[in-house]
DNA sequence: AGGCTTGAAAAAGTATACAGATTGTGGGAG
DNA sequence: CTCCCACAATCTGTATACTTTTTCAAGCCT
């Protein structure tokens, strides 16, 4: 165990950031400081740094109503992906030289949890195995700021997903892609690893671009 | 003007940002938000709120005693090195096909500072027009999340600026490449941008890695 | 009936107070 | 003279209170 000795401000922060992650907060959730801190029986101002903090780094938006999660417009979404597209290959190819055996197995029972979800059709099940996945092989890369600059784009992902994932063909895209990029990271297939990734990301926009002009005309 | 509806927050976040910007922070200086609030004539809640935001921002550090800029450890150099490889040259394409001729003006005459403080041995004003001519080619970077993208690593071409710089092969390197990228710029030419920044990228490295060495063996 | 005004409610911003933690220093014991 | 300890100074973390801004809606005017 590490050290308890932790701020309220910490603790808080790390505890919604982890429920942005598994999906613990709806889209139509308002946050506000002073309603989480009489439900924790602390003060308003850990609380308030939290959710700036997270707002600041771009996990929650702050209206004038209290945090949201954030609404990225049409146009970010496409902006962040070509960001994505020359940090996340790398990264991965970091992940397929340093992932362990341990964390291998994680990896693997995400993507069989992600399989399962697909069957049982079970989306909120699919998003958290997803974000599992890509959380574990994100933690295994050995360069912190690779792995900080990738880790920034967690609700692009999560937009992402929220647009494509009802789609039987971006289901089994997700799935090919968990599979392939594990044979990959087995193999210690460090060029292979980029450029799987490469293509995930890639048809990750183009899933996107197809699915959000059918939904949304934004 | 825009409007000056604004909290004292932001406004101190964007006036020690600047300050960092344009080297107004020595790295022995200890911010404290009672002494500044004192300073401005305000309560500590919004200088402490800009200062943590400039923390987490990375552009300040937070100490027991007090906010300094950061002191990155040798291997956190490095590791930011491989991040603005893969970022920089592409901002710079973005920024080759975007710069308008007032920007590149304005970029012209933070060359010929440079080069002016080049040959008057001027240390401090070739720091502020190096990074007056970087904060200007990436003012231009139409993608906004590339954009800040980049400008995250601030602190990182700070203390690679700190280290280098007084080197008078590195100072030719800069001129060299402010003068060659202007002329890719001016041509706009895309491809040629983001080659000649790669290189940049790299020779900032060696330079670092060279020069580090020779002074202290962290 | 429709548009505008006004005021109460909600939440963010700021101020102040105090508690807890850390650092540095001076004095005493050996 | 040196080492250790305790205490004061300093700074961060949290609590509470007050102020300002924004929103929303009821009611007023035309």
């Amino acid at each position: 165990m590490a050290q308890p000795r932790k701020s309220h401000r910490d603790r808080i922060y790390e505890d919604y950031l982890e429920r942005i992650r598994n999906g613990a907060i709806a889209r139509r959730d308002r946050l506000v400081d002073t309603t989480i801190a009489a439900e924790l029986g602390v003060s308003r101002m850990p609380v308030r740094d939290a959710l700036m903090r997270l707002a600041h780094e771009g996990y929650l938006t702050a209206t004038t109503r209290g945090f949201t999660l954030p609404n990225l417009s049409h146009e970010t979404v496409l902006e962040i992906f070509e960001v994505r597209r020359l940090l996340d290959p790398r990264a991965a190819a970091w992940a397929a030289q340093s992932l362990d055996p341990g964390q291998i197995t994680a990896l693997e029972r995400h993507a069989a949890d992600a399989q399962a979800a697909i069957d049982d059709g079970d989306y909120q099940a699919l998003y958290r195995a997803s974000e599992a996945f890509r959380n574990g092989w994100i933690s295994a890369v050995p360069n912190r700021e690779m792995q900080s600059a990738v880790r920034r784009y967690l609700s692009h992902v999560q937009t992402v997903r929220m647009v494509t994932m009802h789609d039987r063909r971006v289901q089994q895209i997700v799935a090919d892609g968990q599979n392939e990029l594990l044979d990959l990271f087995r193999a210690r297939d460090v060029l292979g690893a980029e450029k799987r990734m490469l293509v995930f990301v890639i048809q990750a926009e183009q899933s996107y671009r197809a699915l959000s002009r059918a939904t949304d005309g934004r």
